[in-house]
DNA sequence: ACGATGACGCACA
DNA sequence: GTGTGCGCCATCG
C-alpha cells in the first residue's frame, strides 16, 4: 500500500497527546515545553506545544508546570499570567524569583535519573 | 505564495 | 547575567 506522506503537525492532531503528557508531570515537578514536545514524538515542536496551552480550555490541565528552557516562567514578568504560574508553582513547594527564575524541587527531566542514577 | 507572529530553544557577544 | 540573532514550525492575514 502507498505510504501516507507525513503531514504536519497540527494543534487537533497533536492536542490529545500533549494534554496527557502534561497531566502526567507528577505534582511538584516542572518540565520545559521542549521536554513535553520530545515526549510525543515531536522534538522541535516546543512551539506547538506553547501553541496548545495558549488555546487550553480544560482546567484539569497542570499547564503551571510547564516552563521555558532554562526552567524559567515563559510568561513576561509583570503579567497577569506571570503572576498566576508563579503563584501555583510556589504552592508547590518551588522557588520563584521575580525574573521568573523557578528554583525547582525536581524536573522531569531529572526524574529518571533520579529513579536510576543512584543504584546504578 | 509571502511575510508576520508566537506561553520556544540555542549559540554567541 | 543580559541582550541579540537565528533556527524552528504551525497559523493567520
Amino acid at each position: 500500500m502507498p505510504r501516507k506522506k507525513a503531514a504536519a503537525p497540527t494543534i487537533e492532531g497533536a492536542a490529545k497527546a500533549i494534554h496527557a503528557a502534561i497531566r502526567a508531570i507528577p505534582k511538584g515537578t516542572i518540565a520545559s515545553y521542549g521536554d513535553i514536545a520530545a515526549r510525543v514524538g515531536l522534538p522541535k515542536h516546543a512551539r506547538l506545544v506553547a501553541r496548545v496551552l495558549s488555546q487550553l480550555s480544560d482546567p484539569a490541565i497542570p499547564w503551571h508546570r510547564v516552563v521555558r528552557a532554562g526552567d524559567r516562567i515563559a510568561f513576561a514578568a509583570g503579567s497577569e499570567g506571570f503572576a498566576r504560574q508563579r503563584e501555583r508553582l510556589r504552592a508547590e513547594g518551588h522557588t520563584v524569583r521575580d525574573n521568573g527564575q523557578v528554583i525547582a524541587v525536581r524536573r522531569a527531566a531529572d526524574l529518571d535519573q533520579e529513579l536510576w542514577g543512584g543504584f546504578f
